[in-house]
RNA sequence: GGCCCCAUCGUCUAGUGGUUAGGACACCGCCCUUUCACGGCGGUAACACGAGUUCGAUCCUCGUUGGGGUCACCA
């Protein structure tokens, strides 16, 4: 028989969740959504020094914008809480102490300048650095007088010196490790917290987790924590490592590749659908054709087999791509009611708020197969918002056509604009394209101009569409300072 | 540097002891077209290298090279 699924997802509450730690989240949410399993959420807030305020309720906050919930966690309870390690230090505390009365561990009293001396000191002989176990055999005598001394010790694993420590990871396969190159590493610090080493062994154990899902770069940490499992008498989990996502340079993610938060993203305007889409396939596919995915078909889909093991560089161009193809398959009122937040924070500020939705809804038709982030909105239909359009007006003037005839032009598309009883597409077509071949001109010769004076802009919607949009009223009115405009330009 | 991991188009990837090595993004053409997009069609582009095993290796083994990770009282 086999342990029911548990999965944690443990993130150290040190600033906002970055993509790589989303992605582990969602293989965890997966893999239990996937099996029946539970999904714990677990803050691993052992490091007073590191702690960020405000922290735990970001990741919470980038969890839930991606669907990820779970079932046991801070503030859901669950039956093996507390799930905040700074609330479970008993709880280390003895497991260390049991440790070091077994003969597994012991206190070390070595000052941090002393480490660092010494660990300088190994890089300059180019021996490879790691503690020296000078506290490893201290006498009875010689623990008493550094206790009197006041000096508060840390707890060290006691590895051993021979043999070697393994493990087989579902991705990777077996991996082993030789102990004399272990060191006798930190479990408990000297202000009472666990390290990770502990804290994780000590909670995964108690919480029954049943599969351990964490990033590549904890592979050579493990063989501590199958040492410690060992010690405490306890079966190690399951072990999922996955390979890294990259930057640019193929180096581990980072700030410096101005990494980002998942927050960021959502801030930019990318959807949680693509997000969830585009993550979960940075090292899982399902074949060899398979992309668009919704979060259903994910979870129905997903499996650790079909997870790879090769680091993989974000590639940003095709997260825009796909966050194009979620926008374009939102219904308008979908679409509306999430371009609105974007709007309102990117559009100028003259522009009266709120803003009214139902003409907001009759834009969106006309950006929704260009936009490729909700951010990009606002820049897409400002002239469709503001009152004075501010641009040049040489723009006005088409290929082979001159600044008279463009004038000219125009003055006639204003005058037959007019008497217009219904102002739509259908008609504005029926009207403007006669209108150039009626002038001789190409209908590009026409419809440029027109486009630049109704919206300021050499890259827009369809015209007519657009003028439908914008109105008659507004038409005409810019018509008429494009006239001026040139009136000007040619004086 | 020690240890560990990895290696298919520029990027994300599928894949098999015998394939024209497949898809997607990006890129380049062409088409559609009032601009921009969208869409359609087509194209350039990869098995890191060297041995070995084998009738035959991209695929299996070993080595080399390259890349990454990790070596804290951080996670």
């Amino acid at each position: 028989m086999t342990a029911p699924v548990r999965v944690r997802f443990a993130p150290s509450p040190t600033g906002r969740p970055q993509v790589g730690n989303i992605r582990t989240a969602m293989f965890d949410w997966l893999f239990a959504r996937h099996t029946g399993g539970t999904f714990i959420l677990r803050i691993e807030d052992t490091d007073v020094t590191r702690k960020v305020e405000g922290a735990v309720e970001y990741i919470m906050e980038g969890l839930k914008w991606l669907g990820l919930d779970w079932d046991e966690g801070p503030d859901v309870g669950g039956d093996y809480g507390p799930y905040y390690q700074s609330q479970r230090l008993d709880l280390y505390k003895q497991a260390a102490e049991r440790l070091v009365e077994q003969g597994n561990a012991y206190y070390c009293y070595c000052s941090p300048e002393r480490l660092e001396a010494m660990r300088k000191e190994q890089v300059a002989r180019k021996q490879p650095p790691g503690y020296d176990r000078l506290c490893r055999n201290l006498s009875p005598q010689e623990t008493a007088a550094k206790e009197s001394a006041g000096i508060k010790p840390v707890v060290r694993f006691k590895v051993p010196t021979e043999g070697q420590t393994g493990f087989h990871d579902l991705i990777y396969g077996d991996v082993v490790f030789e102990n004399s190159n272990i060191d006798d590493f930190v479990m408990l610090k000297s202000d009472g917290y666990p390290t990770y080493h502990l804290a994780n062994v000590v909670d995964d154990h108690a919480m029954k987790i049943s599969h351990v899902i964490r990033g590549e770069d904890w592979i050579s940490s493990t063989p501590r924590h199958i040492l410690m499992y060992r010690a405490f008498g306890y079966e190690p989990p399951q072990y999922i490592h996955n390979p890294l996502i990259l930057g640019p340079d193929r180096s581990k993610l980072s700030k410096r590749h101005g990494a980002m938060s998942i927050l960021e993203y959502r801030d930019d305007g990318y959807l949680p659908e693509t997000m969830f889409n585009f993550i979960a396939l940075i090292g899982w596919s399902l074949d060899d054709k398979t992309e668009l995915m919704t979060r259903q078909q994910l979870v129905e889909n997903f499996s650790l087999e079909r997870m790879g093991k090769t680091g993989a560089i974000f590639n940003k161009e095709k997260l825009d791509w796909m966050n194009g193809v979620y926008i374009r398959s939102l219904t308008i009122d979908d679409l509306t009611q999430r371009a609105l937040p974007f709007l309102d924070k990117g559009l100028p500020e003259n522009i009266k708020r709120p803003l009214d939705v139902d003409y907001v809804r009759q834009v969106m038709p006309l950006i929704q197969e260009r936009a490729k982030k909700l951010a990009e909105i606002p820049e897409l239909t400002k002239f469709f918002f503001t009152e004075e359009l501010n641009y040049d007006p040489a723009l006005l003037i088409a290929k082979n056509m001159t600044a008279e005839s463009t004038l000219k032009t125009l003055e006639v598309a204003s005058q037959r604009i007019q008497p217009l009883s219904s102002f739509n597409e259908e008609v504005l077509e029926a009207l403007l394209r006669p209108l150039a071949e009626e002038l001789g001109i190409k209908a590009g010769q026409l419809f440029s101009p027109l486009r630049t004076a109704v919206s300021g802009e050499t890259a827009t919607p369809p015209l007519f569409e657009m003028m439908e949009v914008l109105g008659k009223g507004r038409c005409l009115k810019r018509i008429d300072e494009a006239v001026a405009k040139l009136k000007k330009l040619s004086s």
